[in-house]
DNA sequence: GAGTTATCCGTGTGATGGCACGGGTGTGCG
DNA sequence: CGCACACCCGTGCCATCACACGGATAACTC
């Protein structure tokens, strides 16, 4: 068992894993490198203002024209198609034609948890987060 | 007043905003663009699996040195050091120096919601979805 | 004091990303 | 039938990024 235990500071026995339990601990209940593969995919889809404002605006009307989203968001046209179309390829989004505009919606199977965690509860987070004036609490 | 209402498809009058009630609905409730880019700051943050699983494990156990955070994660020292000074510089862990090492953990005031809502609901959803097999609910 | 160890910092590099640009497609309108 | 429109796609440009590498620092051991 080495018999170890802690090793204060200076102890060259244990060498490398300084706190051996703690490593096993945190080891054990780690996601994987796939796991955190995956998460950082679907968070780097959030991870940029036009799409998540993109998602944001679908999330709180229903379908949107690819126009009226960057009239909303007040970016580009070709930003927000580029912003749409990666959240198509992800599977976020929907799209359907009529006539000669595309609505977009977010998809039937989009995740629960990304839009209760990330759209509502993080952007409100952002809300008061920042140099907030009064800041009371 | 425009009068207006909905425009069906075709329509040449109302031009770019197709459906201005949506479009006003959208705009009033959508974060602004700063608000879009603090949260995109802090997205990236946990958008990358190193970083992200260096928080989890912080998050797990109170407190890891550098090279036991690396030998956890299965990276390599200097890439567990960057993730760690990158966090360090966004505020979101603290470093305390004790000997020659140097412990990390989470900073005092590491938002609530994204240790919540991220690290735990996320990497939750991350960890059922990906192909899952038998999938019991 | 010399040597080793744990970590930090600055820099180079290959990779990725967001977005503008140009050209293309299908649609509605006169 | 020809024009304008809403949108899509492929590509190029510039910025950012994650990480490796090399050198520097402080500390512990002998």
């Amino acid at each position: 068992m080495t018999a170890t235990g802690k090793s204060t500071p200076g102890l060259p026995d244990g060498a490398h894993p300084v706190d051996p339990e703690r490593v096993e601990r945190a080891r054990a209940r780690l996601p994987s490198a796939e796991e955190g593969d995956r998460l950082a995919s679907v968070l780097t889809l959030m991870a940029d203002p036009t799409r998540a404002r993109l998602l944001y605006a679908l999330d709180e009307v229903d379908e949107l024209c690819v126009g009226d989203l960057a009239l909303a968001l007040g970016v580009s046209e070709d930003a927000a198609s580029y912003g749409l179309r990666v959240l198509r390829t992800a599977g976020l989004v929907t799209r359907r034609k009529e006539g000669r505009m595309a609505f977009y919606r977010l998809a039937e199977g989009f995740p629960e948890p990304l839009r209760q965690h990330c759209l509502h509860r993080l952007i409100a987070m952002s809300h008061r987060s920042a140099e907030d004036e009064s800041a009371d609490i």
